[in-house]
This record gives structure tokens, sequence and C-alpha cells, in this order.
DNA sequence: CCGCATCCAACGTGATACTG
DNA sequence: CAGTATCACGTTGGATGCGG
């Protein structure tokens, strides 16, 4: 989910159009266009994917205290399965975000560590949590309200 | 999937043991402690499972142009359906990131837009996508190197 | 200790058709 | 125009058991 609108057609398999402007002005002034839209878009998507799972995230904060082994992280990931943990670890690796290093020794030692840009990644992960953290208030008090005028809905003239 | 640990087990259904201690150490110096991890891991987690849709930041990053009406959004959203517009929609309406306004004529008009917290929203999710746009060569070189020794595991001892 | 393979249940998503 | 309802499918993820 992020600016797509063409790498889910091309993952979906159907056509590959790929066409449209796109701009975005944030509170800080940020501004994205087209260049952003066919630049980003189906990147970021992909990358969001990547990173949006559901453990993803999960482990790499966890790694950003430093190296772990693999039943360290198994430990300090509550409620991950150990073949998710191996999953979402290779993906990670896959994208340079986590480094592995193996020792070939009985038994088998395994270390897994963030790379430099999965501590970058951390940082930027961190302002969404920033945002989680100024806001949930707000959110509660949102749901809180919708759920409560459920099915008679505001109208406004 | 964000600092979790508990928010999927209480998911799942099974137990609610709340426990354990959580610290970051970002490339900012940012650092949460054990507060992060029960304040913001369950609503962390909670709200990027929102968030982190296949859709919704789509839709609020064609928002962040300004406000628009069903279709509009419909046809700048490529690949979207209909129910899943309206979902999107629905959940993020929930959350106080978008709001809608109805206007009760025939045919019916609906106009949604973005909260002030929705733009905020916008503001962070950037810093990720400039996190992309700043590292996908490497990522894309890290999948190659990957995929090129793939089966051949590197043993660094 | 570390990980892969298999099986299976649950959920998200899309296609389609119908309504106020 | 702006939805809702129903169905069917693919992917995700959990449980379990085996292997180096």
């Amino acid at each position: 989910m992020f600016l797509s609108g063409t790498a889910f057609i091309v993952r979906g398999g159907t056509d590959t159009r790929q066409e449209g402007t796109f701009s975005v002005h944030g509170h800080l002034g940020v501004t994205m266009q087209s260049h952003a839209y066919t630049a980003m878009g189906c990147r970021g998507r992909e990358i969001l994917d990547r990173v949006g799972d559901k453990w993803s995230m999960y482990v790499v904060f966890t790694l950003s205290e430093g190296p772990k082994r693999f039943t360290e992280l198994k430990r300090a990931v509550e409620g991950i399965s150990q073949r998710m943990l191996t999953v979402t670890l290779r993906g990670l690796e896959r994208d340079g975000i986590v480094r592995r290093t193996m020792y070939p020794v009985m038994p088998p030692h395994v270390e897994y560590e963030l790379t430099p840009i999965g501590d970058k990644l951390v940082g930027t992960v961190s302002s969404f949590l920033g945002w989680v953290e100024d806001h949930f208030d707000e959110i509660d008090a949102a749901r809180a309200a919708y759920d409560a005028r459920e099915g008679r809905p505001e109208v406004h003239v």
C-alpha cells in the first residue's frame, strides 16, 4: 500500500499501463510530483509490502538493540513461530536490511544484525511511531465516536 | 507488525500475558524503553495494520491533493475495486484520518478529505518513502547478490 | 541449535450483481 | 452516484515433524 497504482496491477498480472500525476503536500511542505509516483509508487508499495508484514518491523526493532542469534530473536519477538522468524529473516536479509553471519560449528551458531540501511530504516519508522504516540488518543476518540453513531450517519448539509 | 508481542496474541485469542522490556536505539538517538513497548507496541502494531494494508496509504496520499468524491478516488487509485475503496475509507474514517461529508441530494454527493492528523500522517510516511528512494538501489543490489548466491550459503568464520 | 517441508485454517481481496 | 451483499480464490501465517 504505497502510491502504487501499477505495482498491484503488475502483481495481479493483468495489464501494465502507467500514467497519471501524483502530488503530495504534507505538513512539512513535502512535495512529491509524478516523479514520486512513478519512481516511488511501485517501489514504495513493494518495499512496504516487504516491511509492512506481520513481523518484519518487530524483528528490525528488536535487532536495533544489537546483534542477536536465532533463538534470542525467537524469544524476544514474542508470539512469532519458528517458521515465520525464518521467513521474515530471509526476506530482510535478501533486501539487505539484515546481515546474517553463520559460524560453521557444532551446534550451529548464527548471528543476525542490522545493516547500515536497516539502521536508517529504524529511524524513519520511528517517526511513524511518533505519529502514533502523538495521536492515538485522538484515534481512540475518533473510533469511539464513529462506533457510537454507527448506523445513524451524520448528515452534513 | 510493530513492536507487538501482545497485540497479535490478543488478536489470535489465546492468552494475554504482557511482560518484557523493549529498547530501541535508532540512528537519530531515538530511544524507546518498555514504555514504548507497552504504550506503542500494541498501538503501533494496530495502527500499522490499519494503515499498512493494501490501499490505505494510497488513498491517503491521493487525498493529500485535496478533497475528493468517491468516484474521483476510484479513478485516481488505479486498480482498486469499489468494495475495497469503501472498506478502506470506512477504516480511515473510523480512525479519524479521513473525514466524510455527505450531501443528501439526488444523486448522492459525498466528499472525502484528510483530517489534520491524516495530513500529519502523510508527512511521517513521506520520510519512509524518502528512505526507499535513498536506498532502493542498494536494495536491488542486495537482492541480486542474494539471489545469485542462492543455495551456496556464504559461510563466515 | 538452527532451519526446512508439509499441511491446514483464516483472512484479505477481487468479481459480480443488486439498491436508494 | 455511492454504496451493500454474496461468493470464490489466493496468500499469509500457525502447528507439527524431520534434518544437519
